[in-house]
RNA sequence: GCGCCAGUAGCUCAGUAGGAUAGAGCAGCAGCCUUCUAAGCUGCGGGUCAGGGGUUCGAAUCCCUUCUGGCGUGCCA
């Protein structure tokens, strides 16, 4: 915001000069702030082009800039950056805009409408979701949630897939449970069926509706049986998990549903046509080394069936179908030597392949006692997204997961997460909310707290500290702008942290409720009551409560 | 072997898409509660940005290369 406003006026000055300005430069807050609130390279990036030095290119820009009332002072420093000092009116000024604007803030059309397709978790139905998917979830869910408020126009679904070898093996091992439970003996369970303990659950639940009945049915119709069940069941069970977690989404859509509608044999005959498939060794190849994969990838195996890649691919078609101008798909490690193939159908197709965009998250390593906690599916060891939002909170889960980007490993420590005290930062950033609800309170107690608030209090904001918070708050806009161009709503958290540390160090230094004049001390409430706003924001944009206290 | 991702303080991680003297939290040390919540604040110590080349006014950031770790490389999903 306030970055805009000084680009702009920077803008303005070169043209005004007749100076060239054919490369971007950039204006930022400086690092140290010996160089100033704001600062540029303009004159360094400029130089060049208008064959003059930086330092007198800089001199003939600062002479202009500095009419404007909204500076301080501006100088020339190092190699050619000019440095902005802003003024408390200019500060001022801002903060009774983002005021005026309320909880509307920081929204914009900046996305123009741009549908967006964002595709996450959709985890195998096959078991619990575990910490990845809760990964998958945070991530998405913000992302979702960022680029709504800046103008895009994002759903979010979820892929099932209901069909394929793991339903079966999953029918298979309920069926196993099941005899168990009537009293058969079944032996050593097979490697390969899943372990966990949820599949026993499940058959409990089936003998107590079903019980032997469902051994009297034919093989077939007994397999459709214990798959519609198990699947249901599961499905619901990740549901109600995403549920917790604050995670919702616009669609699911079901592989078994789409196989059913003949989208398989439509994505089959669209690469025949597009001439990119041979047959070899009885089964059917798809060209993708033709279209930048590193091998050719089997559609249909030599048995008959399909590779999960083809109902996939054809979600994937349905999805561009559907009007979707970007295809988001946030995937786990373990996908990524699957997404060439995509792309190269894509293009083998005729669709722009750069629609199709993958984020890939990285694995969560678990570790306990320093030791890294191994995961297994199959072998029913795995730590549940619900075990983890049972232990450290929907709040605490979730700020975890946001707050780092997203390709980057994860290391959590249970031990660590399990303790809900000053370790975690989020309790940092939900004090800091807290204490400012803290403070309104008493306002309120004593009498402190007008009906409204007169603008021109904002005159009395003149601290640092007053002028950091507003200009914490004026980022913003632009940041939530970068997340949702760059798809990383982790700086959300960074910056949650740097907001409320200036909280923490203003409430620490100054008294607001009774501050030295009753003017000053409305003024500072005004202050906090927008900071609350703002801080509200960006909680919700991470699934995260602003609690009034704690 | 090949491909993708990563390597920043003791630990967990940021680093505003090339900017000035690389930051935060935790852990460690020393202080601060008769005043709106001490889950806080103030100060101190801590770095070969994995190594080496290159590109330029300027590199943690871009390019090349080596090393280390994770994942992938199925007619699994």
């Amino acid at each position: 915001m306030i970055k805009e406003i000084i680009h702009a006026h920077i803008t303005e000055v070169i043209d005004k000069l007749k100076l060239k300005r054919e490369r971007e430069y950039s204006v930022e807050i400086p690092n140290n702030t010996e160089h100033g609130d704001f600062s540029t390279n303009c004159a360094m990036i400029l130089a060049k082009d208008n064959k003059k030095a930086p330092k007198s290119l800089a001199e003939a820009l600062i002479k202009e800039l500095k009419k404007s009332k909204n500076y301080k002072k501006v100088e020339l420093a190092g190699p050619g950056f000019i440095n902005f000092y802003l003024s408390p009116s200019f500060y001022q000024r801002v903060f009774s805009e983002i005021r005026a604007t309320g909880a509307e803030y920081a929204t914009s059309d900046f996305g123009k409408g741009e549908r967006v397709l964002l595709e996450f978790v959709s985890a195998n139905p096959t078991g619990p979701l575990n910490i990845v998917s809760a990964r998958a979830a945070a991530f998405g869910d913000t992302l979702y949630r960022v680029m709504r408020r800046v103008g895009f126009d994002p759903a979010r679904e979820f892929y099932i897939n209901d069909a394929g070898n793991q339903v079966d093996i999953l029918a298979e091992s309920l069926e196993l449970r099941l005899r168990e439970i009537q009293g058969d003996r079944i032996g050593e369970f097979p490697y390969e069926a899943y372990h966990g303990e949820y599949v026993k659950h499940l058959a409990h639940k089936l003998n107590a509706t079903d019980g032997i009945r469902v051994f009297m049915m034919t093989e077939k119709d007994r397999m459709e049986r214990l798959k519609d069940f198990a699947l249901s069941e599961l499905l619901e069970m990740q549901r109600n998990s995403l549920e917790r977690f604050d995670v919702y989404f616009d669609g699911w859509v079901s592989e078994k549903t789409l196989r059913a509608e003949g989208v398989v044999e439509e994505v089959l005959s669209y690469l025949t046509e597009a001439d990119c498939t041979y047959e070899k060794e009885e089964a059917i190849w798809f060209a993708s080394s033709k279209y930048g994969d590193d091998k050719d990838r089997v559609l249909m195996k030599s048995d008959g069936s399909i590779t999960y890649f083809v109902p996939d691919l054809a979600y994937h078609l349905t999805k561009i179908q559907r009007g979707f101008d970007t295809l988001i798909d946030i995937f786990g490690p373990d996908h990524h030597g699957y997404v060439p193939r995509i792309r190269a159908a894509f293009r083998a197709m005729g669709y722009d392949d750069e629609m199709l965009e993958i984020i890939y998250l990285q694995q969560v390593n678990l570790f306990e006692s320093g030791e890294r906690v191994k995961m297994s599916k199959r072998a029913g060891k795995i730590v549940t997204m619900d075990d983890l939002v049972s232990e450290v909170g929907k709040d605490a889960a979730r700020y975890f997961f946001i707050a780092r980007k997203a390709n980057a490993h994860l290391n959590f420590d249970l031990e660590l997460a399990l303790k809900q005290n000053n370790e975690n930062p989020v309790y940092y950033c939900q004090y800091a909310h807290a204490r400012i609800c803290s403070i309104i309170k008493k306002a309120r107690k004593d009498k402190v707290w007008p009906r409204s608030f007169k603008k021109d209090l904002v005159k009395k904001l003149t601290k640092p500290e007053e002028l950091a918070i507003i200009q914490r708050l004026a980022d913003l806009p632009e940041l939530l702008e970068l997340i949702a161009e760059y798809r990383e709503p982790h700086r959300l958290a960074t910056y949650l942290e740097e907001l409320s540390a200036i909280i923490h160090r203003y409430y620490a230094r100054y008294q607001i409720v009774s501050a030295k004049s009753k003017e000053l001390s409305l003024a500072r409430l005004m202050l906090l009551d927008t900071t609350k706003t703002v801080m509200g924001i960006v909680f919700d944009l991470m699934g995260i409560s602003a609690p009034e206290k704690m």
